[in-house]
DNA sequence: CGAAACTTTGAGGTGACTCAAGTGACGTGG
DNA sequence: CCACGTCACTTGAGTCACCTCAAAGTTTCG
């Protein structure tokens, strides 16, 4: 299955991204790729492989991650639909981290060298792809300000926010009511702490008022609580027109 | 002064990062910049401004932080002469971090305009700069594993190895024997422990052997020693040409 | 319906923190 | 050229956030 429908979301994310035009967006609806149903804990990228396609994620959700010496992970980003998650490796050669799906997915394969092809041949959706990686190297720096210098209820509640407002400009859903389809443990690997942490800060969260939670179904009750406990400024995510 | 001798350092960066023609030389080394001589602390680009300029570390070092709520500072990465700082605001807008002079430094300011124009002309140059981007962005994810999965010991030992081992790529010494022009102070912002503890750290690394440090002076006497203490594995450098 | 995976709760240990006081290096101005 | 202020480094002692280990619930899914 080859159908131009599976492009659309990069199309329309990109379209949020930089201005294009209606040949821009003829571009981007007509890559060759392969489509693959995956389900969860599929590695989409291996760390120490040189990848010659970008996965572009049609639905569901994914995770970068890293692995210390002694085998503790550490996720570094999240990935929803729409998100063109190999980018990164596009002029790097060799992947330096794994990409893994979360829940079932569907990826679309995207070989580089066409992406590299439309950007010679399209200057101003070239732009929009550095622009997403500059994204995306954005929320690695709050990432490394978030484990590096804010406490447990900080970073669970930072990452909330980010996943909230993200689903939200995605068009996945509201800042109020979004899936967040992670188990406690991926909280804690991506905020540094151990699970059993993740845990009580869930709770504490709650008893504040400003989340609910229950069987891996989260409502935020108190957004503006919940900013004010994650030190969150949106700036970083650059999501308005620059 | 406009010495075109400022942008060599550039150039010869940009040489090591992708395959450069000498017409690509030439549109580095021909590009328009105005220089200036900064004292240590001084900032180059403030979190919330529009940068209109690209900055180039002539010589010296300097280092990109944020802040969170409190005041507490996270260092998100260390430059070099020869680092182009700001091109992570090539296409972002406004900027969403401080970047300060930790040393004396020569600056060349490049108009953001002027390096956009030259990407397009030049499609090698462009290439090199988005790598360069997404090497600084594989560098970041490295440090969101090292300030949330690694202790103290493991952290500074890290730094250190990264430290080297740009200086070294970048001709400014050799793994040994290095500058790291820091603080303790410095050196806790960016691993995001306290001052003292990282005082405590330096003593324990001299101890081992792997280390000799006084008044801000360092050399390391045990490489690989060094090494395995910091789990350092330079992939994510990805400084051998792709 | 049963196994596997995830969540919850408790108790005790530890790495890093805060507070505090003192030492040493450097630069400046009288 | 010494007196003084400033900044960085050093060391100690008490405290706390988070960790580990452990075991019991609960949800999910084949």
């Amino acid at each position: 299955m080859t159908d131009r429908q599976h492009l659309a979301s990069l199309a329309r994310k990109l379209g949020t991204i930089a201005q294009l035009d209606s040949l821009d967006a003829e571009a981007i609806l007509s890559l060759p790729f392969s489509v693959e149903n995956v389900d969860p804990g599929r590695h989409l990228v291996r760390e120490g492989s040189r990848p010659s396609n970008c996965c572009l994620l049609v639905s569901g959700y994914a995770c970068r991650y890293k692995v210390n010496a002694v085998g503790g992970r550490q996720i570094v980003s999240f990935h929803i639909a729409g998100d063109i998650i190999d980018l990164q490796h596009l002029h790097l050669g060799i992947a330096d981290h794994h990409v893994q799906a979360i829940t079932k997915a569907t990826v679309a394969w995207i070989p580089m060298m066409e992406i590299k092809r439309m950007a010679k041949r399209r200057p101003a959706v070239a732009e929009a792809l550095w622009r997403d990686t500059l994204i995306d190297a954005s929320i690695f720096r709050e990432w490394v300000l978030n484990v590096g210098r804010r406490d447990a209820k900080s970073r669970v509640a930072h990452m909330l926010c980010e996943f909230a407002l993200r689903c939200d400009a995605a068009g996945l859903g509201s800042v109020e009511t979004f899936e967040w389809p992670l188990t406690q443990a991926h909280i804690g690997d991506a905020s540094g702490r151990r699970a059993v942490l993740v845990n009580r800060t869930l709770k504490l969260l709650s008893g504040l008022g400003a989340l609910e939670s229950a069987a891996r179904r989260y409502q935020v009750k108190d957004w503006a609580q919940l900013r004010l406990v994650a030190e969150f400024d949106d700036t970083y995510l650059h999501i308005a027109a620059a």
